[in-house]
DNA sequence: ATAGGGGTACAA
DNA sequence: TTGTACCCCTAT
């Protein structure tokens, strides 16, 4: 694989980075890989890097009740650059645990879409993301197949003319001369990213081995959703990335049994960008210098990723304290042994919680 | 918020 | 195949 020009590292970073189910270690992988990219280039991706170091101290030993994570988590805040990703909400937050934890969930939720997902947004038509963030959940099913059409065509029109999509251009990492590519040039202090790598680095050692592989279909399989699975599922390789280079299979034009006849609103919305790639506006055929990079300042969150939450074996010590809080609490009161337990179940929603009591039972 | 039926993905 | 973890949907 040719190196990826240092663009195309950060798109890739900053999607990455942003997804909080892809595991530190992966990232870390990514990381030792890809060219240099600084995280301030991105507001995004500095966010996420903040997060993950905090994800990293507050997930230390649940089981002892020290004040460990508060302290790991201190010394991460402690630094004016994650510091910086908070401004606001920290000095309420600094001394208590659950609070600080409910707040690094909350921004992870409200992390900025990447480029990449904007891009997706291009592709599928203008507004679709807003489209989907204010669709109740009956018209997201309607999108859902609707989006399995526009798949098609997309892939169709690349499938005719491969040579037309975006490529990896090699010297697209020259530095910004002005507008919305301003925040491209930093490329002076890959030190923070290095740092954070390493604190990232040795953390969840458990985590990561459960998550290797189920990350793979988190990224790729499961969250383009319902519109992409069919493709993203027979091809199983990389559903997304032949989108994203371009280079479409030749055998995703299958019918579809659901959605073989149905009328678009998608296809033949007149705004739909999804011939850009054949025109000459693309930023593949821009000057690289021009290269544009996403504004990031979106108030509008992406459409949920829904990906599947990477799989985690319940451990001994989760399932004797389930049993324990049903013993207390009552079976149902999935609420409130959460609460009870918040260290315990702090990655488990109470529909695990729930699903997994009904697992136990079954045997 | 919760119950429960039913489905998917994956590992053993 | 089976068990497990997780998701989705609907009803309450």
């Amino acid at each position: 694989m040719p190196p990826l020009a240092a663009a195309d590292a950060f798109r890739v970073l900053e999607f990455v980075a942003g997804n909080r189910r892809v595991p530190h270690s992966l990232l870390a992988g990514l990381l030792a890989a890809l060219p240099p990219v600084s995280p301030h280039t991105s507001p995004r991706l500095r966010k996420a890097f903040a997060l993950r170091a905090l994800d990293t101290a507050l997930s230390g030993s649940y089981a002892d009740g020290s004040g460990e994570p508060l302290r790991k988590a201190r010394d991460v805040l402690a630094d004016p650059g994650v510091a910086a990703c908070f401004p606001d909400q920290l000095a309420v937050v600094r001394d208590d645990v659950a609070a600080l934890r409910r707040l690094v969930d909350a921004e992870w939720e409200s992390l900025p879409p990447s480029e990449l997902e904007l891009e997706a947004d291009r592709i599928a038509g203008a507004g679709a993301l807003d489209t989907w963030a204010n669709a109740d959940q009956g018209t997201r099913k309607k999108l859902r197949r609707l989006g399995e059409s526009t798949e098609r065509e997309i892939l169709g029109k690349l499938g005719q003319d491969p040579s037309k999509a975006p490529q990896v251009d090699e010297a697209a990492n020259a530095p910004s001369t002005s507008g919305a590519n301003e925040d491209v040039g930093a490329q002076n202090d890959e030190v923070h990213l290095g740092r954070e790598k390493g604190e990232v680095n040795h953390a969840h050692e458990d985590y990561a081995r459960h998550q290797q592989k189920p990350v793979e279909r988190t990224t790729d399989a499961r969250i383009p959703e319902k519109p992409v699975t069919g493709a993203a599922i027979k091809g199983k390789e990389q559903a997304t990335s032949s989108g994203v280079t371009g280079q479409a299979a030749p055998d995703r034009d299958k019918s579809h049994p659901v959605t073989g006849s149905k009328p678009g609103l998608m296809e033949r919305k007149p705004s739909a960008i999804v011939y850009q790639w054949d025109s000459g506006d693309s930023d593949s055929e821009r000057p690289p210098h021009q290269r544009r990079l996403p504004n990031y300042e979106r108030k509008m969150r992406p459409p949920p990723a829904v990906p599947y939450k990477t799989r985690k074996k319940w451990t001994e010590i989760q399932e004797r304290t389930l049993i324990e809080g049903v013993d207390k609490y009552g079976r149902g009161n999935w609420k409130d042994i959460k609460i009870a337990y918040p260290d315990v179940f702090q990655d488990r929603s109470t529909v695990d919680m729930k699903d997994k009591f009904r697992n136990l039972g079954r045997h």
